[in-house]
DNA sequence: AGAAAAAAATAGAAGAATTATAATCTTGAA
DNA sequence: TTCAAGATTATAATTCTTCTATTTTTTTCT
């Protein structure tokens, strides 16, 4: 599979220095990062970097459906997921990280199969699970010996 | 059941006018405001309701679990919900209306049903389904004819 | 009821995230 | 290389929310 610059030079999208860390930086994040995360990590590279190229670009990829915002927030800032495939979360309780989920919930789930509910015509489902990470899980469960 | 003033009363709530209608217009809603849509409804009976007292008495009332915040947002605006217990809801993409969905999702899906996923602990689920609303399905098939 | 204390409402300022603007710089085609 | 179009930057503006100081209302106590 072509990787993201590849992509983007196809759709005709000028790959500057700026833009490109941007898109690397997001294929090889593991998780999801806000626009000032991305910012305070790539201005060790790039000092000059604005927070403005930041928020332009990941406009710019959420328009070419390489990423996606994600309807929960970090700490009442926007998420930005570098898979912009319909999936789902775990917002841990204790840490607070998000967590994408790799189960297929509509498909598994019945009344979701269905593509009307309520005489609504459902195209997309997003779960956001509540709860708690393995890793604190496990921080829980070793305190307790 | 009692009502939501009754709730207040018992839970000792000093009863202003302003959360009175606050609590009052809450109960009787059936979408999902945001605080200024609440604000500019109470400000034709009280000149005087200041947004903050609003933004407030939202807080006080989440904190007794009389009402909830949702995790979407409209136009970037939170959105409160009347009714405090989990349940799921639609984004309508034609007409941007959110709405309360009354199936029971968890116990329906199997996946879902299990307390653990991939080592994580499963409190809660809020689903957002994003598609068409009945009214602007109407809508479309009476354009078509 | 009336006075004092506590709590709430208000207006406005402050804060934080995001978007817009204008000037400067870069890119890429001719 | 030249030049127009587009991108980046710094800064200002905007929007939503929270905070603060002051005023007003409610509650408590006599
Ligand atoms: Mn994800
Ligand atoms: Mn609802
Ligand atoms: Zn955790
Ligand atoms: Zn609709």
């Amino acid at each position: 599979m072509k990787d993201i610059l590849e992509r983007l030079k196809d759709k005709g999208v000028s790959l500057t220095p700026q833009r490109m860390a941007i898109a690397e930086f997001l294929s090889k994040c593991k998780n999801h990062p806000t626009a000032d995360e991305i910012h305070k990590v790539l201005q060790a590279k790039y000092p000059t970097m604005s927070l403005a190229t930041v928020y332009s670009a990941l406009e710019l990829l959420k328009e070419l459906g390489e990423i996606q915002e994600l309807s929960i927030r970090k700490r009442g800032k926007a998420c930005f997921d570098p898979n912009p495939d319909i999936h789902h979360h775990l917002l841990c309780k204790k840490c607070g990280k998000i967590l994408g989920m790799e189960f297929d919930y509509p498909r598994t789930c019945p009344i979701i199969a269905q593509d009307t509910i309520n005489g609504c015509k459902i195209e997309e489902v997003q779960a956001y699970l509540y709860g708690i990470c393995s890793e604190c899980l496990k921080k829980e469960s070793d305190k307790k010996g």
